[in-house]
DNA sequence: CGCTTAGTTCGATAATTTCCGAACTAATCA
DNA sequence: TGATTAGTTCGGAAATTATCGAACTAAGCG
């Protein structure tokens, strides 16, 4: 395989990898394209300049992207010595900030379902009379129960990587 | 707590909610505030007028929307002998359905990292000559082993789920 | 000091999404 | 048979989002 073939097969991944970031993430074209490319270059980081002529965009778009990214925790950069250009990179350990990200959200999810269990209770205390009227609890409360079990183990997994790392 | 502050409280409830589930599920603000609505009704399902009246939204929007999700199978009715409105409820085994997403969801992350390693290998290999191009690769596979793991143990939880509900 | 590099900021435009209204259909009722 | 109910369809307006270009800043070079 040559370089050059390299090159062609990393646009199209940089393409794939983008429609799939842009919907998971829901981030713009561009934004996408920036983490895809990120991703997808193994070197000590990518500069300003690069994505601007690699996407084809313009400076101003990949800056406020590149300023957004930086600023929600998803990228990163280094500076070298006598070197005024930015190397953007992805933020290390981004399988321990995936594990996170599950983890707060299925935090939310508990606090809505339990919210909506409460609801529910009234709405059988208030209408008891009317059978038509009340309100199924199960799903909410299995619901709950399936939210602590994952978070329980998404929580070990994360111990797990932690020791391999500080080894 | 009266009818009238319960009907207070559901209105509040469906904003929150709705806003949750529009982010949450990409879905347009109407289109998550009917989920939200079929979420907090419990009796025997929500109408076409009902959900155009509650939401304040137009005939053809709310007809829309509907279909839509029902097609995408988040949401279904039932009819009435004698009756020719359809009465709109959400999808029975919700949790069986959110559990089935993520596991094709990760199915596909597998796939992706795995396109991803053989590429940087592929890399690897070609400059292997030059250290300062060489790509990480454990990152991937770490990910991968996570994606393992999480699927094995979600797989569990839906076979407890569909046990329990067999009984 | 003037020029280049490495960006940033902001107002305008382009693209996309969401919603609406008007006109329509198909079934039921009286 | 004409009116009412229960929606659907489609063209376009309104709102939102994404990108762009032009003018700007701030640091470093010669």
């Amino acid at each position: 395989m040559t370089r050059e073939e390299l090159e062609e097969e990393k646009k199209a991944l940089v393409e794939q990898l983008g429609v799939y970031i842009e919907k998971e993430d829901q981030l713009a074209p561009v934004a996408a394209r920036i983490m895809a490319t990120l991703i997808l270059t193994c070197k000590q980081g990518t500069t300003f300049d690069q994505l601007v002529s690699d996407l084809e965009a313009s400076k101003s778009t990949v800056s406020t992207h590149l300023n957004t990214l930086t600023s929600n925790g998803s990228i990163d950069y280094i500076t070298r010595p006598g070197d005024r250009k930015r190397y953007f990179i992805l933020t290390p350990n981004r399988l321990i900030q995936f594990i996170d990200e599950k983890l707060t959200k299925w935090e939310t999810d508990k606090v809505i379902h339990k919210r909506l269990i409460d609801y529910k209770t009234n709405v059988n205390e208030v209408y008891k009379e009317e059978p038509e009227n009340q309100c199924e609890l199960t799903f909410h409360q299995n619901f709950l129960t399936f939210l602590e079990e994952a978070t329980a183990v998404f929580a070990k997994l994360k111990n797990n990587l932690n020791e391999k790392n500080n080894q």
